[in-house]
DNA sequence: CGGCGGGCTGCTAACGCTAACAATGGCTCA
DNA sequence: TGAGCCATTGTTAGCGTTAGCAGCCCGCCG
């Protein structure tokens, strides 16, 4: 297409053609390398010299070719993501808190979106992300069997799992689940109900096993009698489904892992002659926005999932520079709103009756237990 | 890092280092440019040759190195996607279908997301996304002024806008939501509502346009009254505040610019004691995957976005190559659902007594009008 | 007045790959 | 049998940038 340049003799009148280092060189009467110093912040340049060098870059309206940089130095200051290509709340907020903390920090970002969560997907799209020559990568597959294949990436090339830190730290947003669930179970105990049943989600979920760990624990502390758990698979349509069993077995609370299940299992009951909160309470998870604005409001977990995103890559980054970086914790809060209530025959019981009792009617504050 | 290597002395005995071209062509006793051949698939190759090639290229693990390959071919093989960083379902969705087309097609994706719709922010990601060498980019940037922005982008650079299709084609999505505005506004004004009235989107989006003249024209079709619309945010929490306006109205049927504002909207209802459908009719727009489960379960036009990024992609695809391309078309398509019905006090009249009558009452077929 | 250390700048050689052309060898056809 | 052609392979020259080192000029010290 472009003609081939004589590289002896120095041309300059040449036609529009995409500046390149040697251009603004040229321009400003000095060499390359001086320029690649001035556009890399080098501080061994002299200020007058700088200011040439500026001048000629804006004039030309160059802007560094970033193949060639990533050729020689190795690195191209981009990361990965890899994320299930569903319409989650969770993952979408995730993926754009990654985008945030990504561009913050000057790296920009390869996104690929796996159509499943089978390891052989997440592997093809690491190997994807990593040869277009990413940095490192962040993951945001919350399903054990491909957490797994990239902890296997992990040896030969940097990713962080999607809640972001190793060990410790996944606990720690594990661990910050299983008390919101347990505050939600309390809650609907101290409400009066004499049990909670749950809709968890797909098994092999990390989150699915938190919330339902949390729901059993608080059962278990209170002495209650733990109602077998159905699953879903975070849709409102197997909410709907699962809201329709739970209302066969008799439930008047049901704790559901997320809130679009949450809707259906709303939308089950009312179908099903019943109302809630009245006949049946439904709390959700997560705190989709629109929570606020069901019918009823929907008493739910909220949860900072774009935190989570900008987490993993700070924490990505510190790994790639290594520094150690001090990311935020995460608390996902209890927030009551109208789909809660005293179970349809027995009034509320007043008074500390409920074993984990140290949760007030009405919790809006960060879970700490 | 890596200890510089002798290029006279032909070492093979070489520690882990990621293998190269000149690696591979060395153990299948080759040139490189052989090597290359076989990894670019030319036919030029003989049988024998390129079996040994590949067998090399497996047992040295090779893997091309992206940022050589883009500084001589000039293309990468990227295409990037400029989106607004909300959590807006249609956006979403349209980002995924992009994904998909352009895995499928052979290209990866660089995603910048920003942060508001100023033509600035356009256009700065634009540029981060030309010096990240993409060969192309798709806006999911529904807001005029941007709009704009990447229109004057267009000049040095391929870029598609969201719809797809510049021209005629971004005016087959826009008369697409016409159509189905129209064909909503003629559902409900069917049920015997005597007018409808209109909660907008922000005035500087397409899509509102598109949406809030389909209403009125089949308000003036019908020779109702056209009532002032209101305007929100495309948030449930403004679709609240528009409804309790509309409610002051002493609105009888409410035509709602997207899902989540009409979340908002049957909260305001509810809230003011009224009910949906019984006193309020509410219609959404985009049928966001609740929808359905909603309570009552929403009357809404539904859309594929993801089509509308596969047919982005595809586009910008064709302009690359100078290939013209079949996109597929979109049709918005009115779904009848639970949240409509006849106004209180007059009676659903029957027979073809309104203007736009040739809609029946259940429509559920892809507009056409 | 010679030498020396710093601040600043330039030269050269890669980085890993592909485009363009040159070279080789076997085969066909006259 | 030799010219010519095709299929296959190799050689050379970059693509635009940065690393590493060499060189220059200046002021300062002895």
């Amino acid at each position: 297409m472009t003609p081939p340049r004589d590289p002896g003799a120095p041309e300059d009148g040449d036609a529009a053609r995409t500046p390149v280092l040697a251009d603004v060189a040229e321009r400003a009467g000095v060499s390359q390398q001086t320029v690649s110093r001035v556009v890399n912040g080098s501080p061994a340049v002299a200020r007058r010299t700088r200011e040439r060098v500026e001048q000629a870059i804006k004039e030309l309206g160059y802007r560094p070719n970033a193949a060639a940089r990533a050729l020689v130095t190795r690195r191209s200051r981009r990361i990965g993501v890899v994320a299930a290509s569903s319409a989650l709340h969770g993952p979408a907020m995730t993926l754009l808190g990654v985008q945030e903390a990504a561009r913050e920090a000057g790296y920009s970002v390869a996104v690929v979106m796996v159509r499943d969560l089978k390891p052989a997907s997440v592997d093809e799209a690491l190997t994807e992300l990593r040869d277009q020559a990413v940095d490192g990568a962040v993951a945001i597959v919350p399903e054990d069997a491909s957490q797994a294949a990239v902890a296997a990436a992990e040896a030969t090339f940097p990713c962080v799992l999607a809640p972001g830190l190793d060990g410790a730290g996944v606990a720690d947003a594990y661990w910050g689940e299983v008390a919101a669930a347990r505050e939600v179970t309390a809650h609907l105990l101290q409400l009066g109900h004499e049990t909670v049943h749950h809709l968890a989600g797909p098994p092999d979920w990390a989150e699915s096993r938190s919330r339902a760990t949390g729901w059993r624990t608080a059962l278990v502390e209170a002495g209650r009698r733990v109602p077998p758990p159905v699953r879903g698979d975070w849709t409102a349509a197997s909410g709907y489904l699962g809201g329709q069993r739970l209302l066969a077995a008799g439930a008047s609370a049901v704790f559901v892992a997320n809130d679009h299940m949450a809707i259906g299992v709303v939308r089950a009951v009312v179908d099903g002659g019943l109302c809630v909160p009245g006949d049946v309470s439904v709390v959700g998870f997560d705190d989709v926005p629109e929570a606020a604005y069901l019918n009823p409001p929907l008493t739910t977990v909220h949860q900072d999932f774009a935190q989570i995103g900008r987490r993993c890559v700070h924490l990505l980054l510190g790994r790639l520079t290594d520094r150690v970086v001090d990311v935020g914790g995460l608390n996902p809060r209890l927030v009551v709103r109208a789909s809660t209530a005293a179970p349809p025959s027995s009034p509320p019981r007043t008074g500390p009756s409920v074993a984990a009792g140290e949760v007030p009617p009405q919790v809006r504050t960060p879970s700490s237990a």
